[in-house]
DNA sequence: CTGAAAGCGCTTACAG
DNA sequence: CTGAAAGCGCTTACAG
């Protein structure tokens, strides 16, 4: 049914060697020989099996990469950045999507099984010691957004980020600042609280724990957050939320309260989503370098593939990528 | 230094059969004799390579999917219908999104050379008869948003979808009616013009040509082709834009003119994504069932794979799933 | 219940 | 310049 390179060594009149080596264009082969072997193939339109070459040469030239929610536009820049990488060097891209976390197993399975010659992992939940079995397998991983002390890993400096924000929200006169926070147990989260914190702690002001209510980085859960915020006997005059999707929420949650958005109360957020530059008034964020995390990851792991042969497992490498301060509006900065 | 089935089989003191039926669950095997080689996989952390497993078995489990950009919700969304309807028939994903259309060919080729048992291709620009080669290979394709007469599609029912829209306005009142397109060689955009014509047609109106400005379906582009509308001697009096991302250029563009949309003019869009609920005026559109059409796509590409036994291949079917309209407040209902 | 052998479709020394 | 053979790591009849 599928042609092989049987039957192309056949048709040309040779053995599948000389067709494997025209394929391959390795070692000298007479060139009548190998137009022979090249009609044979367009004729047949054959198709080498990718599985059993891979097989074969112990190598696949495809990058993996899990990823969760490839709808978020910065793991989308991550995807872009990882790809171009992974392109740069010869290989194709694999994408793992899992919406569950139960599915990132499953891929990382996939994956460590011999489909793929490295990869990338970001925002997964995946134990220390499952990657370092996928490494000890052959297959070099790099983390991103995500730091076990053994694994090479690129992220945000996502204390840096808050304290710029801080300070900047300082700069413009706040006092009372307050924090929506993002799913408890993430990093991103306690360092962007962190680096808020240490900035206000800097300029002698506190953070009290009624100034931070909590969300999940989930879309709607910055609204209810808001409201406890507004609630309060003094308001706060400068709302930080954990992300942009949350701070969104914040400024409907004002807007519903019958307050005006610088003027009454400041709202920012985190990330720098594409509708943040849309909204009214134009959300003031932190932008993330997403595509280079995700090139400079995949290109360490296509990197450590090669340097691999001459020795053992290079040292661990772990780079924080700096952020970017985004002023828009609703900050109270750039008033009309 | 990866460990194979030869190594478990040598710590258990069994054959590779053994090995290879305990791991199967296939046939009796003694349950001691069980024992001992699960205990030897744990032991040596064994993992089959899928690779090999695959080459034997002439089967893969997993489906591909070809898709551009995954950052438009759209698409995402077909994503996660082919991903359930996947994982529902216990087959895994691989994703090759490829910015550059080249790279289509690139995933194309990977697909087909053995390591998907079926794929469904979206949006890409690939000629029917490359098509054909990979399902002549033995692999279901299935088309989603592409339309070659002897291979199996989901479609999004434009036409339909634009008349609705087309109706709605007419049902506002609206007699000055302008359409803004999208790439002209699509047939979505044919479609939706088509529809709209039609539709205003039926209401004994005239759709001139003065009244269609071309965009690209990007970002931006609407701006301009609203520009040149809002500059005819007789302004319309809505505007029926082919995508939403155009929509809202036409929107920002009617600002910048110094026209309130809706009440100096009507904007509307297609599509319904995520920023059409969040912008002012929220965005009446069209949306589309994108989780469907991937969910439905992926179970036939499955579904072919199981007829594929007892018989060749099954007729093409052609399927257009029905849009739905969205009603907000960019065409004048709903007023506040 | 278990093992030896052939086969999946390639590549790659090894000879010649 | 070219072919025969072994090998990549599995599965699966075929015997026993």
């Amino acid at each position: 049914m599928t042609v092989t390179i049987f039957d192309v060594a056949e048709r040309a009149g040779v053995s599948i060697s000389t067709v494997s080596r025209v394929l391959n264009n390795r070692d000298r082969v007479h060139a009548s020989t190998r137009e022979r072997v090249l009609k044979a193939v367009r004729e047949l339109n054959y198709q080498r099996n990718a599985l059993a070459q891979s097989l074969a040469t112990q190598k696949t030239n495809m990058m993996g990469l899990v990823i969760p929610m490839v709808n978020d536009p910065f793991f989308f820049e991550i995807v872009r950045g990882v790809e171009d990488a992974a392109t740069a060097k010869g290989y194709s891209l694999l994408i793992a999507s899992q919406p569950h976390p139960a599915q990132e197993h499953r891929y990382l399975n996939l994956f460590r099984r011999g489909y793929v010659d490295a990869m990338v992992l970001t925002a997964a939940d995946i134990q220390e010691h499952e990657v370092k079995q996928v490494i000890e397998q052959g297959v070099p991983v790099v983390l991103v957004q995500q730091y076990h002390k053994s694994i090479s890993s690129f992220g945000v400096d996502n204390y840096g980020g808050a304290c710029t924000m801080a300070r900047h929200l300082l700069g413009l006169g706040y006092r009372r600042i307050a924090y929506i926070t993002g799913t408890d147990y993430t990093i991103d989260n306690a360092e962007r609280l962190r680096g808020l914190r240490d900035c206000l702690a800097e300029h002698g002001l506190d953070l009290p724990d009624t100034h931070i209510a909590s969300g999940d980085y989930r879309h709607g859960s910055g609204y209810d957050a808001m409201k406890s915020l507004l609630h309060l006997p003094q308001r706060p005059e400068a709302v930080f939320a954990a992300n942009d999707q949350m701070a969104l929420d914040a400024i409907r949650a004002a807007k519903d309260y019958g307050l005006h958005v610088p003027d009454d109360i400041a709202v920012v957020g985190y990330d720098d989503i594409s509708l943040a530059h849309y909204v009214d008034p134009p959300l003031t964020t932190v932008a993330q370098p997403a595509y280079e995390l995700g090139y400079q990851a995949a290109s360490l792991a296509l990197e450590i593939i090669d340097t691999r042969h001459n020795g053992r497992e290079p040292e661990p490498k772990h780079v924080n990528l700096p952020t970017k301060l985004v002023v828009r509006r609703s900050c109270g900065a750039n008033r009309k």
